[in-house]
DNA sequence: ATACAGGTCTTAA
DNA sequence: TTAAGACCTGTA
């Protein structure tokens, strides 16, 4: 990673890879062995990591301003770690497959597009979906590489589509989700601000009055979108590994307060990890 | 081929 | 209140 401004950290529970592959962002991608970029709030970043070692492709001052938050680099994820039951061997193995997965701070709005397009969906097409709705309506910009990239466009530019444009992007059937939400958004039915606001419970009920938002998106929205560690999102994934190992039930006492921390721990072994066993 | 992907909405008992 | 069915589209 050359070229321009470097910013070099040691970093405890943090890898790029899985942070990248465990599906709560849809624009990160790899570059090459080491590297990775994302798209975020119109920034473009790269990350390299080396054991520990994470450089980031911006001055300290951005990294402060923003990508130290946006990672959740100020949470100890070694404290969550250490709550898991030890006699619980599903969830610390688990645990030990994704041990450097972080609770990214994404944007809003952007999360709601992204979840609502994720629904009876896989993960390829919904990265496809979103890079086809950036380059088609979000802001073309250039990188510090003198790549092209595309910022994720705001409600007012999906607003005014028709219900079905967007099945033009590749959405399917979602398209009118998304199309409608946008509405809502733009026309003030719903205020993101006031969102933003709001404790889980409130914010969880707001975003289940749009229209293509239901519970597990809800929560994926308030995990994702406003950093509410309780959120617990319950998908096919979860619900398996609900059935074959906490038949009765998951203990979410023991972790209140960032249930959906260990959810994604769980949810990532699921995706990546149970079928190499 | 047919089922399934990080579900939700609609309709009918 | 609950339970089928429909829904875009690509992949295995």
């Amino acid at each position: 990673m050359q070229g321009g401004q470097m910013f070099t950290k040691t970093i405890d529970n943090f890898d790029i890879a899985q942070i990248c592959d465990c599906g709560q962002c849809f624009r990160m991608s790899q570059r090459d062995e080491h590297t990775y970029s994302v798209i975020a709030s119109g920034k473009y970043l790269e990350v390299e990591q080396n054991g520990k070692e994470i450089t980031f492709s911006c001055g300290e001052e951005e990294f402060e301003e923003f990508w130290k938050r946006y990672f959740d680099l100020d949470r100890d994820y070694k404290k969550y770690i250490e709550a898991a039951d030890p006699n619980d061997r599903y969830l610390m193995n688990a645990i030990r497959f994704g041990s450097g997965i972080r609770i990214l701070y994404q944007d809003l709005w952007e999360m709601m597009v992204s979840f609502l397009i994720s629904q009876q969906n896989n993960i390829v097409r919904i990265r496809r979906c979103i890079q086809n709705i950036c380059e088609r309506y979000g802001g073309e910009r250039v990188n510090f590489r003198g790549e092209k990239y595309y910022t994720f466009p705001e409600p007012e530019k999906l607003a005014f589509l028709a219900e079905d444009e967007l099945k033009e992007c590749n959405l399917g059937y979602r398209s009118k989700y998304v199309a409608r939400t946008a509405r809502s958004i733009v026309e003030g039915e719903i205020d993101l601000n006031a969102v933003r606001q709001m404790p889980y419970e409130e914010a969880k009920a707001e975003l289940l009055k749009l229209y293509g938002v239901g519970v597990k998106v809800a929560d994926c929205i308030c995990l994702f979108g406003l950093h509410h560690l309780e959120a617990f999102p319950m998908d096919t994934h979860i619900l398996q590994a609900m059935e074959k190992h906490y038949k009765r039930g998951f203990p979410k006492r023991r972790y209140r307060g960032f249930e959906g921390v260990m959810q994604q721990y769980v949810f990532y072994w699921e995706l990546r990890g149970a079928r190499l066993e």
